[in-house]
DNA sequence: CGAGTTCTTGCAACATCTTCCAAAATATTC
DNA sequence: GAATATTTTGGAAGATGTTGCAAGAACTCG
């Protein structure tokens, strides 16, 4: 049988049962299951699947929940405590800009009832903080980007240039010594307007963003007063940053 | 088993039953208890449940479901129902204005994805659409008024007085021959706006809005093009109501 | 405070994954 | 069509992940 042929049968199977096992697949295409393991590997490259241990999974399941919410597991670790120790950062009565990454969800849950006033455009982190009672949230406008659950378009780049907030936490796809750079281009004007519209600028970036460079560069350093990381960082990197007068905080 | 499908399945009993003991999961997964509490650690984590001495709990009673969502189960086959014939209103490709009551709600549940173009400033039909990729969804923004997950104030009421929609689908608390009316005063204004911004104006209303006045006047009838409601709607007003021209829908 | 329960931590057994290599199948060249 | 590259496949060794258990710590409740 083809590879392809397998890979299309593989993907077929996995639309009726929402996961299968690797010795199901193996059996049912009746090859060796480190053949198997490498048509998963492609497929997952491919992004209609989803490698787990013992099989596969369809991409997105039956779950309404936002794409990153559910499946974003990777360095859950990391971005958890990054999220704690940047939360700590915040001093009661501060206004804050939320930007819509996954990092950033992660300080949402620390915030508690710290911040009576938190600006947002991202679905997730709204709807995080509609049920908390002493937090005051407010949404900005946007078309919904539908994976992610952020507010892009015009309507959110305007609601943040002509809004104000204490402190922006921030998050992105990489960073090194020339700036931050991000993947989304519709992003970056909202980042950037996000930015300007707060006295103080925080990014959360865990260490595998670090020495890396997304498609967009977003803004130079020196608009960075604190970021927060986790112990993986690249010193050498984080000294630099230091050098540049950034703050930089390293979470447990 | 795997772990994801276990992880699934503990919160999907949570949703059922606010909380659960260890053993009781343990048994139910058939898997150490052991292998539970690495489960509850990693959800906690992801901040889907809030482990406690002997279980697990809700992260917050119907947190992540707006309170009308969960609670309102009055009417819900009449409002059921007018949703459906309210979306069958609907032509395809026209751009729509969504209000946030519960009524409206249910259309959006209908809508599929006939429209392409949604404007809302309600949480949950927001959240609702923004897994369907075929809709483009619109969210106005504004602060969120909490229970009811509904985006209010100076932002909102913007975003509506400069768009345009073909459609507004609205509902409210009240109606007589003297107009609309509405009880939450910070949902006026933007009501007004929506129904400005759209060439055809339909409401939704089950049959217990009739005759019923609430503390805020809305608008007038004749601002109204269609009355979606339900079989138990008395006809003498509804008689009147067609007098003045407007088309009224009984949904079956 | 103390008894009982539940939780964390470290560990061993087991399953699964990755990496590498040789055999088989397929493609290419002359 | 034979000889030689290239790709694909299956398997083995070692790395990594997962599971259940037990001992000690921490918590709950009377």
């Amino acid at each position: 049988m083809q590879a392809e042929e397998r890979q299309f049968r593989i993907e077929e199977h996995l639309h009726k049962s929402e996961f299968v096992s690797l010795d199901e697949l193996a059996e049912l295409l009746d090859v060796s299951p480190s053949t198997v393991r490498r048509d998963l590997t492609v497929l997952e490259l491919k992004g209609t699947i989803r490698r787990t241990h013992g099989g596969a999974r369809v991409v997105s399941p039956k779950s309404d929940e936002f794409a990153f919410a559910t499946r974003d597991t990777h360095q859950l670790d990391e971005k958890e405590s990054i999220g704690r120790a940047c939360a700590e950062l915040i001093k009661p009565n501060q206004s804050l800009i939320l930007d819509a990454g996954t990092t950033v969800f992660h300080v949402a849950r620390h915030l508690d009832a710290k911040s009576p006033q938190v600006i947002t455009n991202s679905l997730p982190v709204a709807n995080l903080l509609a049920s908390n009672p002493r937090v005051e949230v407010l949404v900005s406008g946007g078309m919904i980007y539908p994976l992610l659950g952020v507010l892009v378009g015009p309507l959110a780049v305007e609601a943040f240039s002509r809004l104000h907030a204490d402190v922006a936490i921030m998050s992105s796809g990489g960073i090194t010594l020339d700036g931050i750079t991000n993947s989304h281009g519709l992003l970056i004007d909202i980042q950037r307007a996000m930015i300007t519209a707060a006295q103080r600028v925080i990014f959360c970036l865990d260490h595998t963003k670090f020495e890396r460079r997304s498609v967009s560069f977003l803004c130079p350093l020196d608009e960075i007063d604190i970021i927060v990381t986790d112990r993986l960082a690249p010193p050498a990197l984080l000294a630099g940053l230091r050098e540049r007068g950034i703050e930089v905080v390293q979470a447990a």
